[in-house]
DNA sequence: ACTCAGGGTCGAC
DNA sequence: GTCGACCCTGAG
């Protein structure tokens, strides 16, 4: 993968802290790929390659179509408003969260597309990041338009692309027991009655309650759709990971549900439900075995 | 070769 | 509310 070098004039760079690893390769998007000493990946119809030296992190355009660079949009993908340091400074006092904080620091909510992002949760169900990796990167190989000249340089499929595609061969990808649930959500949003917009101004309960008409979402799925998809801060998915941690080190009763623990948490945490969520996930998830958080 | 579980959800009881 | 089924894949 060479050919970057003449593309360097349409790059720009920003010294927020961000931890590219944890952000983009974490478990929260599936389409970013290490490749020659940083992260290749598309937001959206531009091909992006990310990489981090000792004093900031450049993003560069590949296939930079038009002039100017659209900084702002990668801004709010990246979440970089975001105030680590008032959110690292507020759970200081409590050792398990501020533990996490610490084991991976410069991790960040991503602002994904939600198509994209509706796709990816549907099709996580019962599975794990690698078999999901390899399900949507055969997707938008195989029915999203191509973007660059690199492996992985695809848009994601629209819903009419993938109802073309049809259910017996996501079935062939190797979707399983998700490719209705795909084809359902592809439906929906073809003939408007999966509404982003809606979801967009409505109100928590609203937001879940529509997401969960779409077949093979439920709370989880729906809560990751709102978190990864929707920039909501007010949510609190609960998964075996988050669960681990709640019902673990931070005492929370190891006999309520996913769902019971998700309502709690969102009541005691608040706008900081969707952050302190992830830290614990990907915490939980990386943690070195037999080692105990402190 | 065989079992098991992985970012859950559905439908029947 | 509980429980088996659901597809596939890699690890033990």
């Amino acid at each position: 993968m060479i050919g970057y070098l003449t593309m360097l004039e349409n790059e720009f760079n920003f010294t927020e802290q961000i931890n590219l690893k944890a952000t983009l390769d974490g478990g929260q998007a599936f389409r970013w790929h290490y490749d020659g000493g940083g992260y290749r990946g598309t937001v959206g119809s531009q091909v992006l390659w990310v990489y981090e030296d000792e004093k900031n992190t450049t993003v560069s355009y590949i296939n930079n179509s038009k002039s100017q660079i659209d900084r702002r949009l990668v801004s709010k993908y990246l979440d970089l408003e975001f105030d680590l340091e008032i959110f690292s400074n507020k759970y200081s006092k409590d050792k398990y969260i501020n533990s996490k904080i610490k084991q991976c620091s410069g991790l960040r909510i991503l602002k994904q597309d939600p198509w994209e992002t509706t796709v990816s949760f549907i099709t996580s169900s019962a599975s794990n990041v690698e078999k999901i990796k390899k399900n949507i990167n055969d997707l938008c190989i195989f029915a999203g338009e191509r973007l660059g000249d690199g492996r992985y340089d695809f848009q994601f499929p629209s819903a009419e692309q993938i109802l073309d595609l049809g259910e017996e061969e996501l079935r062939k990808m190797g979707f399983g027991f998700r490719s209705p649930y795909i084809i359902d959500a592809a439906r929906r949003m073809s003939i408007g009655k999966l509404n982003f917009r809606f979801i967009e101004d409505a109100d928590y309960e609203d937001s879940i309650n529509h997401l969960m008409e779409i077949k093979g979402v439920g709370k989880k799925v729906a809560d990751c759709i709102l978190t990864y998809g929707f920039g909501r801060r007010d949510s609190f998915p609960v998964d075996r990971w988050v669960r681990r941690g709640l019902v673990g080190p931070m005492g929370f009763n190891s006999k309520k549900t996913n769902e019971q623990l998700s309502d709690m948490a969102r009541t005691k945490y608040g706008l900081d439900s969707a952050y302190v969520q992830h830290y614990i996930f990907y915490g939980e998830k990386t943690k070195k075995k037999n080692l105990e958080y402190i």
